[in-house]
DNA sequence: GTTAGCATGTAAGGAGTTACATGATTTT
DNA sequence: AAAATCATGTAACTCCTTACATGCTAAC
């Protein structure tokens, strides 16, 4: 998911270490922070195996050992790949998505609706166990209740939301799809 | 986190691990789903620990190989240690907390009104981590401003149970501290 | 000139995962 | 008697964390 991530970020522009860390805390809204201790070896991995590289001459001063490192053509399919990787584990799964949608411009319209309808389907299906536990298991105490109850709208919300997405992305493919360069931008500010 | 889900289960009642993995995918309602080869080896090392032990003379048939484990003394201590264990990482403390939420009728009401507002916190810091997102890098795209917002309004909806949460408990200590058992129940179902 | 923040790194370890392997019991 | 499900287990591995260590640069 690391190197999703870094390689998703340096697609947009070349950036150090520090400044991916502080990137990626931001994009993804303090849902996701990562330890220095897993961005620096996951960089010297991703630049050992050719997926970037350490941009040349950006050395303002001389002493300076700050790396800034760029994406490579190798890089660029391994990003593509990696975005579209099947679900691994259900508990970080959530985490996951969100890195995915992050990076969701990146992506086909197709391959963009296969996704968001994997993702609705995880949805749907938790719904349903949450579903079976409140019928079923009725002697449940009051916070066991609660947190299904919330959990249980929280996810509702996710797949209102979910649902949203795939009938923007339904639609731009349907009605234009020669022209979709042109889709309008809905922010004036 | 699967200590403690493990150790809380058997607090309720024994059982042998295919049906803790179960209960764990139930009563979390599909938000975490442990595997055998994790939940398996756990096990033996909290019996080998001496926080749980197996139920003697449980086996109906000679050959069947079924432990079933019940939770000891210092599994009591443990499991009390483990459940206000301070907050490890960010990108795991969602689960956490709904694993700790589902064991709360276990702790006292001061202990419980500090996770909640520990957990407040947390969820206030992220708030303001995605608003200063959105105010600042205005050039995000319609994806990434789409998560944002969803992730604002999760967020918002997550405090406003925390807070509900918090009040409940708050008016119950404080109104009837002596007579705590009393509490009603809501459902009539 | 010292404190705060920027910037990079290593070593040890935690907490899970997948893939594989095996056998008992129940259902069809 | 075959298939499904119950039930337990191991080995290798992934991915990330904490704690530590170092040095540069800007601000007060």
């Amino acid at each position: 998911m690391l190197e999703l991530a870094i390689l998703g970020l340096l697609k947009d522009r070349p950036m150090h270490g520090y400044q991916l860390s502080r990137e990626l805390g931001e994009s993804l809204g303090g849902f996701w922070r990562v330890s220095y201790g897993s961005l620096y070896p996951t960089l010297r991995r991703l630049a050992r195996d050719g997926a970037i590289e350490v941009v040349p001459g950006d050395q303002p001063s001389a002493g300076r050992r700050k790396h800034v490192y760029r994406i490579t053509e190798p890089g660029e399919r391994l990003f593509l790949e990696l975005l579209q990787e099947a679900p691994h584990d259900n508990s970080t799964e959530d985490t996951r998505f969100r890195v995915r949608l992050a990076f969701f411009r990146y992506l086909p319209p197709e391959t963009r609706i296969r996704l968001l309808e994997r993702r609705r389907a995880l949805l749907e299906d938790r719904l349903g166990t949450i579903d079976d536990s409140l019928a079923t298991r009725e002697p449940v105490d009051d916070y066991t209740r609660s947190l299904m109850e919330h959990g249980r709208s929280a996810t509702e919300s996710d797949l209102a939301w979910v649902d949203g997405l795939l009938t923007a992305e339904r639609s731009r493919t349907k009605l234009k799809p020669e022209r979709r360069a042109l889709r309008r931008k809905e922010h004036t500010s």
